[in-house]
DNA sequence: TGTCTAGTTTAAAATCATTCTAAAGAGCCT
DNA sequence: AGGCTCTTTAGAATGATTTTAAACTAGACA
């Protein structure tokens, strides 16, 4: 596990004031290991490391977070906020039935052809979600 | 403009029952026009159109004619439900400094490579969101 | 090392979209 | 028309997220 210092650095060059609850959140969020977080998982996560953030700070935080690119914000559905500790381009399985999602590489979506953007406009990032579902989810006694 | 009957019909075909309120918005919504709605905007356009229907029947009635296919939803942020009247495989465009949401032929995007669904599941749609944004917005005085 | 100040955190209240409730109303089949 | 079920309604409830105003703290500077 990387020290303090190490997510401190990280923030201050993310332009973050490294606060205590800041570098605890980094520390569980940006070691490296890809995973989709909530408000609420990461909320529960902070307990059971036995410290305590507040509600807004933890809000706060993940808004911060994903606006200096340390965090990447997921749109599948509109229940409430996912976040993808992956910042890395990549695309998404979204299975909603079980609100299950998985990450695809960047290198299995071949995108051979994108319009240009609207004019004085530039693309940011191109997103692409393929929604799943069991195959026999359907089964034929459901309409 | 299409007689009444025309879209109780569609309604009917959907599996809905063609009450008043549905018809109207039916009448409102599905005339062919492509266009994205919010239960906000749609609630207005009822008024507009000299009518009322409650809060919950507006919410009610996106949600089902969403779920009958008559409509599709957009994700492209978690602050409101977008409703999209062009039910065709197609993408879009969405700048977010403006909230403003753009369509993108189905042909103008080519998928050459998709990677298989997970074991016992299948592929039920592919949303590619194109996030654009002007320009000059990130002028070098920020950040 | 103490002091200062702007940026942060806090708990609690507020907000806002959306859903739920249970009572009244309206399709539609016979 | 009668009746049964599905819908609509206004208002209350829910739940995620943001705001508030006061207490705190990181970092700069003396």
């Amino acid at each position: 596990m990387k020290p303090t210092a190490y997510f401190a650095e990280k923030l201050r060059l993310a332009g973050l004031r490294p606060t205590r609850q800041r570098v605890a959140i980094a520390a569980l969020l940006l070691d490296g290991r890809h995973r989709h977080v909530t408000a609420d998982s990461l909320t529960e996560e902070i307990t059971t490391a036995g410290l305590h953030v507040s509600r807004g700070t933890v809000y706060n935080t993940l808004n911060q977070f994903t606006e200096a690119g340390l965090l990447r914000r997921v749109m599948v559905h509109n229940d409430y906020s996912l976040f993808d500790t992956n910042t890395d381009h990549h695309h998404h399985f979204y299975e909603a039935e079980n609100d299950q999602l998985v990450d695809i590489s960047h290198d299995d979506v071949i995108l051979a052809q994108l319009p240009a953007a609207p004019e004085g406009h530039e693309i940011k990032a191109v997103d692409v979600v393929i929604h799943i579902q069991s195959k026999d989810s359907c089964s034929p006694i459901w309409r």
